[in-house]
RNA sequence: GGUCGGUUGACCGAGUGGCUAGGUAGCGGUCUGCAAAACCGUGUACGGCGGUUCGACUCCGCCACCGACCUCCA
């Protein structure tokens, strides 16, 4: 297989080939979440986006090593550098150690993406584990003299850095604006200039996560875990970072200026970011107080859901916008993905059923190409699952007669559609009733059976009645040529 | 205010300088005892105004509207 993997890299804002440093292996990092309260539909989508990097790249031969950080400590509230850390701030109100909250969110963030059928990264690193490599760093930066501590905090020097570096190329800055548009903010007295930020906070006396360093008992600032554990990982340079676009400033920025200040050199050879997810026309976040979580999702409980939706149709519904583009929530949208992800099933069970033919009536392998085209462009998922449902189509017209399709051709289809759908988008089957299924299926024969006889009797009232019934008891039953199917739900 | 992105048919959502995206919903048909599924057919879609062009939804300019970031945020 020869492919022409291009991907967007966010730098220089364009689709680029992709191109290991050290092939076949890749080396990726991705922002993960700050475990302080439950996982939401927003978060699904970076979740999904580098799962599906991850394994297209393993797919197409790549020995990945997928790291995605979790952020158990150092985020700070609101401004100011200044504030209590998101962690803390939620234990006081809960009453909770600070690991235990974030043990809380974390097994369900967890959980979730297990839900989603994420495939767990080969690392996850927690920033609270990392305090040594994180506190290395910053005196690697000031040695390259571009920290200085203040009062036992240190800060990072962005003007200085400007002067040799690029700083803001990642989001368009110009740094001159930052300056004179930044906030007049409380505490800033200790930073030489408004856009330098915190590499260590000296805590106050209750400030509960606190670890003891060169500079004073405190911790690291937001933007240094990200920073510390890819260096620690994926080496001092690495193919690609991801991270919600969101995160592009001041978070990846500063991880860029961190990074360069420290070694001299670029870290991150290709960024990328996927787009928001948005309800009503803005984006779903936490601090917008209007997000959804996949929990509310899974289960229907929020006054926004009209039903509860399976974890593989919100996947599906991600899967079928491309990443960086804005996707708006609705039920109407999560139920149209929905029937979709339905029909596309019901595709792959009926190709078991396919009688082969002598001759095929479609090029499989042309769809196979395509569908490959689909993803080499950037992770074209919207267009390769128009391509699977234009196999989909065939598929079903083969059953039904009109297509014709060889044992090879079968097996094809087979490969197909079990390694894009499967392997690649990451869908499953839901699963089924999971408790004496085979008792039920056992049951459904002798009631299939039983109808038969009155359908060979016309006994129309019964045959109706038997399946009336049963729809009732939620089971639908479907007369097809080769006799009665019947599956749960609608 | 600065930087960046968007505006596609009933809904979601791709894409291209001239050729059907796809899904969902709707309508008509085939099949069927009925129903469902499936299949076939079907819809003056590309924010507005100019420009470039043989030809623009696709390129350029202006305008309008929406959003993201500039503060924590996936």
């Amino acid at each position: 297989m020869d492919h022409n993997l291009q991907i967007f890299n966010s730098l220089v804002r364009e689709k680029v080939p992709f191109e290991p440093l050290h092939p076949p292996f890749v080396g990726l990092y991705v922002c993960g979440p700050t475990v302080y309260s439950d996982a939401h539909l927003g978060h699904a989508r970076p979740a999904i986006t580098f799962d599906l990097l991850f394994r297209y790249l393993t797919h197409l031969g790549y020995k990945v090593r997928y790291v995605r950080n979790i952020t158990d400590v150092g985020h700070l509230e609101n401004d100011a550098d200044e504030g209590d850390d998101k962690i803390q701030k939620k234990a006081k109100l809960e009453n909770l150690e600070p690991m235990e909250v974030v043990q809380k969110y974390m097994d369900t963030f967890h959980r979730n993406m297990d839900q989603l059928n994420t495939l767990h990264p080969s690392i996850e690193p927690r920033a609270s584990g990392h305090i040594i490599e994180q506190q290395e760093l910053i005196k690697e930066i000031i040695d390259q003299g571009y920290g200085y501590e203040v009062n036992g905090s240190v800060y990072f020097d962005v003007e200085k850095y400007s002067k040799r570096y690029d700083y803001g190329k990642l989001s368009g800055r110009v740094l001159e604006e930052l300056i004179s548009c930044s906030r007049t903010l409380e505490g800033q007295d200790e930073k030489r200039n408004p856009c330098d930020f915190a590499l260590w906070k000296k805590a106050s006396p209750e400030h509960l996560m606190k670890w003891p360093s060169p500079w004073s008992e405190g911790f690291p600032g937001w933007h240094l875990e990200c920073s510390a554990m890819s260096i620690k990982y994926l080496g001092e340079v690495f193919d690609i970072h991801g991270g919600g676009m969101d995160l592009k400033f001041p978070h990846h920025e500063c991880e860029i200026a961190q990074s360069t200040a420290a070694l001299g050199k670029e870290s991150v050879r290709y960024w990328m970011h996927n787009n928001m997810i948005s309800i009503n026309g803005q984006k779903m976040a936490r601090s917008l107080g209007n997000f959804i979580t996949l929990d509310q999702l899974f289960s229907g409980d929020h006054k926004l859901l009209e039903q509860a939706y399976n974890p593989m149709t919100i996947r599906f519904f991600i899967l079928q916008a491309h990443y960086r583009s804005t996707m708006d929530f609705s039920n109407e949208a999560l139920r149209a993905a929905e029937k979709g992800l339905q029909k596309l099933m019901k595709a792959m069970e009926t190709i078991e059923r396919l009688k082969p033919a002598k001759e095929s009536s479609f090029d499989i392998e042309k769809l196979s190409d395509k569908c490959y085209e689909a993803m080499d462009d950037d992770l074209n998922t919207p267009v390769l699952l128009s391509h699977l449902f234009e196999g989909v189509r065939f598929i079903n017209s083969v059953a039904d007669g009109s297509e014709t399709v060889t044992a090879t051709g079968i097996e094809t289809l087979k490969k197909l559609f079990t390694g894009f759908v499967f392997d690649i988008l990451g869908l499953q089957k839901e699963l089924a009733v999971n408790t004496g299924e085979e008792l039920t299926g056992k049951l459904m024969k002798i009631i299939i059976d039983l109808r038969q006889d009155t359908k060979e009797r016309k006994d129309w009232a019964m045959s109706d009645k038997i399946r009336d019934n049963l729809k009732e008891a939620g089971v639908t039953l479907k007369d097809t040529k080769e006799g009665a199917m019947w599956e749960v739900g609608e």
